[in-house]
DNA sequence: ATATACCAATCATCCTACAAATTTTAAAGG
DNA sequence: CCTTTAAAATTTGTAGGATGATTGGTATAT
């Protein structure tokens, strides 16, 4: 096997051994990591070294800087940031049908290898999702729809696939969020969970698939109208 | 609305300012940029300023800069290499699984948005896949699969779903490629591209859709034969 | 106890200098 | 004139120091 290392530069190897320090766990997220001058000592390198290591990983979303008080792991994988920092950028619907594939796939692989925990909670956050309509608490309600739909993409067990969900479920919903102040359209889709959650159960993958399709279908029709087209 | 803080430090306004020349294709693919104290010069910064924003663009995998030579632009949007870099460390089945669902979305995609344009590529490719059949070009027929597949995503009209598949598709070919040195599964697959193609110029989505399935599936079943389960 | 002023820690920016790699230029030899 | 070789210029890589700006805590005064 080569060796690459040999022939990176400082920096990048310098960014390496702070991204797996990161991935690691051995740099929590939301902790301070040790101000420069500990770190030139511990890497061995001058101070530009180690700013433009540091500078690259704040690009790519890994830390984030403040002057004065020092330097936090703002979080452990770069592809969400930098998906995120794309999608700002594209149009609500495009967006929408990236999702639709992801939780599709998701939704049917869910159906395959879902455990009794992964029913559980789903179960769950169903049950939670009826109190929160009865006390009429929409915010509640809203945030354990996200619950859910995270909790099936960790039910397909890819990783790569629930890295990309998430950011994608978080930009529609800031996005959606706000417009949607409360109209009829979410008692639809208690009903769209219940049956997504028997689909799994049952490990009815096409029955899996329908259902997502069919609450997507609901969502894509609500942006549309609230967006005026 | 609250204004998300313009107080952005130095070195991410230049880096904006560099994205923005690349993405809008002032600093084109492949050429080289300024040297660093032309740079300086016109962003008005520091050497080291300057430096930590072209480095976090390196990072990003829209630059490269070599030594003695100069920096050149890398590609033109930073999801792709970040997706790249990601997937390095993930398995090939599951990287498969989310290559299905967004190439199963596009077929759809495309047999609802399909131009004659479109149309024509797909089976431009098509007949090229034969003549390389007849020749045995096996390296000229790969290279044309890969073609057909980008071209159905391409006539998604969905950039971001583009942008996350083909880095995708490349990783699953560079492993793929050297293994399969030309067995029998290559003779289903024309049939299947040429299924694929009715199914979107018939604008049929469920056809096109278990197209893509069927042939993704075959490729997963020679993915384990080759890397033994 | 609260408010103010001060101080220390930390990142932000700038500057200069030299090293290492590459490219360009110039010279030398045929 | 062409090729080879050596020197010079260009460009990025790394180092170290200096100063400013922001934050967080501490001590002081009221």
């Amino acid at each position: 096997m080569i060796q690459k290392t040999n022939k990176m530069n400082l920096v990048e190897q310098v960014a390496t051994q702070i991204e797996q320090l990161i991935e690691s766990g051995s740099w929590e997220v939301g902790k301070k990591i040790p101000p420069e001058m500990e770190l030139m000592e511990k890497f061995d390198v001058s101070r530009n070294t180690l700013r433009e290591a540091i500078r690259a990983l704040v690009h790519a979303g890994l830390l984030e800087t403040k002057q004065g008080s020092g330097t936090i792991v703002r979080s452990a994988n770069s592809l969400g940031a930098a998906l995120k920092r794309y999608v700002k950028k594209t149009a609500l619907l495009e967006i929408l049908d990236v999702r639709l594939a992801l939780e599709k796939q998701a939704a049917q692989l869910a159906a395959e290898h879902r455990t009794e925990a992964d029913l559980a909670k789903l179960e769950e956050y169903i049950q939670l999702s009826r109190q929160a309509v009865k006390s009429k608490d929409w915010a509640q309600f809203i945030e354990l729809d996200i619950c859910f739909h995270k909790a099936v993409v960790l039910a397909s067990t890819n990783q790569l696939l629930i890295d990309l969900y998430e950011p994608l479920l978080e930009t529609i919903n800031s996005f959606v969020q706000d417009l949607m102040a409360m109209n009829a359209t979410f008692k639809f889709e208690e009903e769209l969970h219940i049956d997504l959650l028997s689909a799994i159960r049952g490990q009815n993958k096409e029955a899996a698939a329908t259902y997502v399709e069919n609450y997507m279908e609901l969502l894509r029709k609500e942006i549309i109208k609230m967006t005026g087209e």
